[in-house]
RNA sequence: GUCCCCAUCGUCUAGAGGCCUAGGACACCGCCCUUUCACGGCGAUAACACGAGUUCGAAUCUCGUUGGGGACGCCA
């Protein structure tokens, strides 16, 4: 039997992490098993609902890579096929009219709750052997509800929690279609899991909850039900659960921020997973170990250090070529034009060692093709009096040197020893001369990167 | 309130009764490398929530307690 799984968000928002994490388990569980994987979006609630969301959906997984095989379905594209559903379930018994006020039903809550019990519709519409059912009020468009079996109890083993049990007297008869005829997310969940053959229902913790009454109606179809995953939920780096305040944030965010999608992967597919001790891996080589056996059942705290620590081993590992493909539109954010002069991959190879992101690596970049002055004071700071003889030596000297790392390197070992001088009395004031700043590789490397004339007119402007 | 779920270092986790004086990774701390800052190398600190039981033996099984989370919509 082929696997078949599906992700299906509502689009009333931004792919979230968390969100990104039940469609990379979905879509790598899919491809485990050289299955197929679905995309639905769940646009039912048309208040809430646009088509921003949706492309900013598309774009999170297009960005991570997750392509789907079929899809996306748009739920309010198959509405015909909901209400042909309800007229069956109506036909047959299964669902019934309820004529119940919104207004009633908040009052009926209420008082349950104020009696400490669990707020539910009381089934006063609900048809019975014998029963008598209220006269049918004037002006009021009924809902639909499910009849959910009174008796006896709903489980499954669920495929990360093991088995969950609910009994049927907890769960109420649901509204499958509102007074305006639209049918609602738990109905049209089952329609589209039973139509588009779902084997493996993987999603959210928060649905744990709706996963009894979807088990109810598909039986009530007669539809096979389909292996369930939950997953646990993602806390923010404080331990507080996700919100736009702290960490829900778009995963086009991290783009922004300069992380590399291949570092999320791996940071997500580590969230909540495991395969022994490994921490560092391909996507090629997490779909082939994936499975759900090793899910945590528990919440995860997401952590950026950890994150920054993936990123910046994947940056390290990138080519030039790629690194600059990346920082090249950054750098032009940043209203810096790229020259041909020190190429862009060189200041990549450079400095991508020491660089947690894509926009440090851009930052790093920046002194190379915008002019830089550094403040007098860090200037004071760094060049004491006995160095400047030293300096003026090299400004002289690196007119004829050969332009290259080693020879720049050897050329400053050779003045700083003929001086009399420690290395850091040279090299940190060139660094600030050159860069305007203290940290940066080291100061041969970053001199033979800029072309000649560059080095010796930043230096000869503080040398006067 | 009711129902459901969860519980190993600060964090992510390994662990499916003896391999555990509990392993790895991030972070933190120390040392080495060093031309600054990083990188890298080496090392240290650090956890089975609590209480009963089952068993020759429990981080692993059972029950309870405590703590945390989720769900109770004509939202998804």
């Amino acid at each position: 039997m082929t696997i078949r799984t599906r992700f299906a968000p509502s689009p009333t928002g931004y792919l979230h992490i968390g969100g990104a994490r039940t469609a990379l388990f979905s879509w790598a569980f899919a491809r485990k098993h050289h299955g197929i994987f679905i995309l639905r979006i769940e646009d039912t609630d048309v208040q809430r609902s646009t088509p921003q969301a949706v492309q900013a959906i598309l774009d999170g997984m297009a960005w991570l890579q997750l392509n789907y095989d079929e899809g996306p379905h748009y739920q309010m594209q198959r509405i015909g096929r909901y209400k042909e559903v309800i007229q069956h379930m109506l036909a047959q018994g299964l669902a019934y009219h309820c004529y119940t006020s919104p207004e009633e039903l908040e009052a009926l809550r209420e008082a349950q709750r104020t009696r400490g019990e669990k707020p539910r519709y009381d089934g006063r519409w609900r048809p019975e052997p014998g029963k008598v059912l209220p006269g049918i009020p004037a002006g009021i468009t009924p809902v639909v509800r499910f009849k959910n079996p009174a008796q006896g109890m709903v489980s499954w083993k669920d495929l990360v929690k093991g088995v969950v049990g609910f009994n049927n007297n907890e769960l109420d008869d649901l509204i499958i279609a509102r007074a305006d005829g639209t049918p609602t997310y738990n109905f049209c969940v089952v329609v589209d899991d039973w139509d588009m053959g779902i084997t493996h229902v993987i999603r959210g913790d928060d649905h744990v909850n709706n996963t009894p009454r979807q088990i109810n109606i598909l039986k009530a179809l007669g539809a096979t039900v389909p292996l369930y995953a939950h997953l646990s939920m993602i806390l923010g780096d404080d331990g507080q659960k996700l919100s736009k305040r702290h960490g829900a944030v778009s995963v086009m965010q991290y783009d922004e921020s300069g992380y590399l999608p291949e570092a999320i992967i791996n940071y997500l597919a580590r969230l909540g997973w495991s395969h022994g001790n490994e921490e560092i891996f391909s996507v090629e080589q997490f779909c082939t170990w994936f499975d759900l056996d090793h899910i945590t059942p528990s919440a995860a705290q997401f952590n950026t250090e950890k994150l920054n620590w993936l990123n910046q081993h994947y940056l390290k590992h990138s080519s030039n070529e790629r690194l600059a493909a990346l920082v090249l539109p950054r750098l032009q954010a940043r209203g810096v034009a790229v020259s041909a002069e020190p190429l862009l991959e060189s200041v990549m190879g450079l400095y991508k060692e020491r660089a947690v992101t894509l926009n440090d690596l851009a930052d790093a970049a920046v002194v190379f093709y915008a002019d830089v002055q550094p403040s007098r004071e860090l200037l004071e700071s760094q060049l004491s009096p006995e160095a400047l003889p030293a300096m003026q030596e090299l400004a002289q000297r690196l007119h004829g040197v050969a332009w290259d790392a080693a020879a720049i390197g050897a050329l400053i070992k050779e003045i700083v020893g003929k001086h009399g001088l420690k290395m850091p009395k040279l090299a940190m004031p060139l660094r600030v001369m050159l860069t305007g700043q203290t940290e940066t590789p080291s100061v041969n490397a970053v001199v033979a990167l800029f072309p000649r004339a560059t080095v010796l007119q930043r230096m000869a402007r503080h040398l006067t």
